[in-house]
DNA sequence: TTATCTGCAAAGAATTTGCGGGAGG
DNA sequence: CCTCCCGCAAATTCTTTGCAGATAA
């Protein structure tokens, strides 16, 4: 053992969902959950490996996988090749996002009446909604 | 010369765009376009390759940038890591993706309603709405 | 000719996996 | 011990590229 962090929201999300938390899960966990850059696999080892060192990248990997299969995080494409990932917000806090083209700038951003409409679209096909990602890509506006 | 093929929408496109087009970038369009099952990079290559099996798999890859790069494809995200490809629609026919949770199946669909509301809530940010992606991932309700 | 395009094979990049050692019951 | 976890390095998978010949204007 190193030292006790913090506990990050995906690590309370893991006890709830019996997923066990080692040391290196834990800091990996404590990355995902402080970023607010939607960091690919590559940076969130090189922040967790900054913390400890005796993270691997293999272990990121396979933490951000077990995570992603229990619903603690969520991946997100966001153009180009990798993947990146997020902490999987409460259904309430899910958002949406809005990259700036020019700079690449990720804005995210929460509307009800998108929210609702998404679930009546869904309902119009006969289906239950029960995920969805949507990106928007746009140019800010010169005033 | 080995002959002539229909002439594929995405084909149109690129005349438009002035983008040459070969032989086998003909043979990719038409696969493309008439595909209905957003094939991944390797089932194009194995489709264009069963019409003309002088086309090659760098080939394939060089041609889905170079539509990509001109607007006459598009590339989707449908979870999984290859990416995905379709024939980008007119601005009138652009669709989104349900993706059923339970057999995979994929239906695409349009709201106009929902592209309205995905413009304002760019505006409401100070964007102008370029593109967007929008998944949505649901379960067959059982009547 | 001159520029562009292709196939092939090799290189790259991202992600996964086999294996033997480790950590914690 | 027993089980699950981890680091390391090798293996896979997907995609890109260098090169020399083919094609087309």
């Amino acid at each position: 053992m190193v030292k006790k962090l913090t506990i990050s929201r995906i690590e309370e999300l893991c006890a709830q969902k019996g997923v066990k938390i080692t040391h290196q899960r834990s800091v990996i966990a404590k990355v995902i959950s402080e970023a607010t850059d939607h960091p690919d696999a590559n940076k969130v080892f090189m922040r967790a490996n900054k913390i400890d060192n005796r993270i691997s990248l293999a272990t990121v990997y396979r933490t951000i996988k077990l995570f992603e299969e229990n619903n603690v995080l969520s991946r997100i494409d966001l153009g180009g090749n990798r993947a990146r990932y997020e902490e999987l917000s409460e259904e309430h806090n899910k958002h949406d996002h809005l990259i700036d083209l020019d700079t690449g700038e990720i804005i995210e951003f929460f509307d009800e009446d998108l929210e609702k409409l998404k679930k009546r679209v869904a309902e119009k096909l006969g289906y239950k909604l029960i995920d969805h990602k949507m990106e928007l890509f746009g140019k800010k506006k010169s005033k």
